[in-house]
DNA sequence: AGCGACATGTAAGCGGTTACATGATTCT
DNA sequence: AGAATCATGTAACCGCTTACATGTCGCT
């Protein structure tokens, strides 16, 4: 949707090469997006064509030929219009709310299991975004002498923090609900052999 | 993603022709999933060719011929497979959260109306949720004469009502911290201009 | 005659993933 | 000699969106 844009943003802190690029985009931006080397490429063209971005041919002895691509003015002036542009809210389009949706085809626990693996799951990843995450932004802060954008990233970074706990919360309480109702479903079919 | 599972899950309940199963989805899964109709007649082709669906013709003579989809053996396996199989946990790919991550290059007001128009528009969508997909949701049930489903439609419901809470939440305390900080900024700016 | 509901599709294009393809340099 | 890192890309495929395309029937 918007992976121009953020190219485009990673690139308004200084000018890199594909290569580089998609280095900076795996330790910045990776909570929340993730993409693959290959769109990478091909999204520069793309911005390339539109001139968005310029290519300085970097000749290297030490290492391959490189180019280094920064933003043009009118680059700079897209990303400042994006960034306060509407952006549309995309539906969840999460398997599992379909898998509790059809819930009635399952039994009670493997649906419980389910959820109890989704704890997991993000458990793991709430660790990974206080541990690795917080740390690589603040490498990266320094590198990129960035640092008035480092409480903005580290917002973004409590937003995947806070909804990753939320995410458990629910899984937590929705276990719950499926316990209370196996619970009830059971006593029903005990009465009803009276 | 699952598209297919998600058609299948709906054929569990009855036969349906296409046009019908664009609006059984549109009325109840679309506060999780939102599918285009020419998507469905694709997908639908898709699984008849899988052997997981077979194909009713049935002449109308009030109105056009249709074709009754419905599922097959191995259908019904598949979706009992699917149900319980470990679905990948997508990342987030939200436009605004990269809006907040290259904040520092728009101002600390702008950033602050994205939010609240933000907070606008998930509020409307609860109160959507609230009214129309929950009633519409229990018509369904009727309908489809599915009163045991009816308490797993709810919990995604509920799912999606939290999350937009939680959204909200956030995005008031992420003004809040912003408020913050511009205050903060401002001091810095007027002590040094002493 | 015109509109809305019923009914089924195709075509073009875009964004994204996976896999493939190549080649230099540096370190062990 | 082989592995890791640096460096840049192409090709095939898949899912989804938007737009197009066609036609019936019943009601007003």
């Amino acid at each position: 949707m918007s992976l121009p844009h953020m190219i485009l943003g990673i690139l308004s802190y200084r000018g890199l090469s594909g290569y580089d690029l998609n280095k900076a985009f795996q330790a910045s931006v990776q909570h929340f997006w993730n993409t693959e080397q290959s769109q990478i490429y091909r999204a520069l063209h793309k911005l390339h064509e539109q001139g968005w971005v310029g290519i300085e041919h970097v000749a290297q002895e030490d290492a391959p030929d490189k180019k280094i691509y920064h933003l043009t003015e009118q680059g700079r002036a897209e990303l400042h219009r994006w960034i306060v542009a509407p952006q549309p809210i995309p539906t969840l389009h999460e398997g599992w709310l379909g898998q509790l949706f059809f819930g009635a085809e399952a039994d009670v626990q493997s649906l419980q299991h389910l959820l109890e693996e989704r704890i997991r799951v993000m458990q793991a990843l709430i660790e990974n975004y206080e541990t690795n995450v917080a740390s690589g932004g603040a490498r990266y802060a320094i590198e990129f002498d960035a640092a008035d954008d480092l409480a903005y990233w580290m917002l973004t970074l409590d937003y995947g923090i806070q909804k990753a706990r939320f995410d458990v919360q629910w899984a937590e309480s929705a276990i719950r609900t499926l316990e209370q109702r196996a619970k009830e479903q059971g006593v029903h079919e005990a009465s009803s052999h009276e």
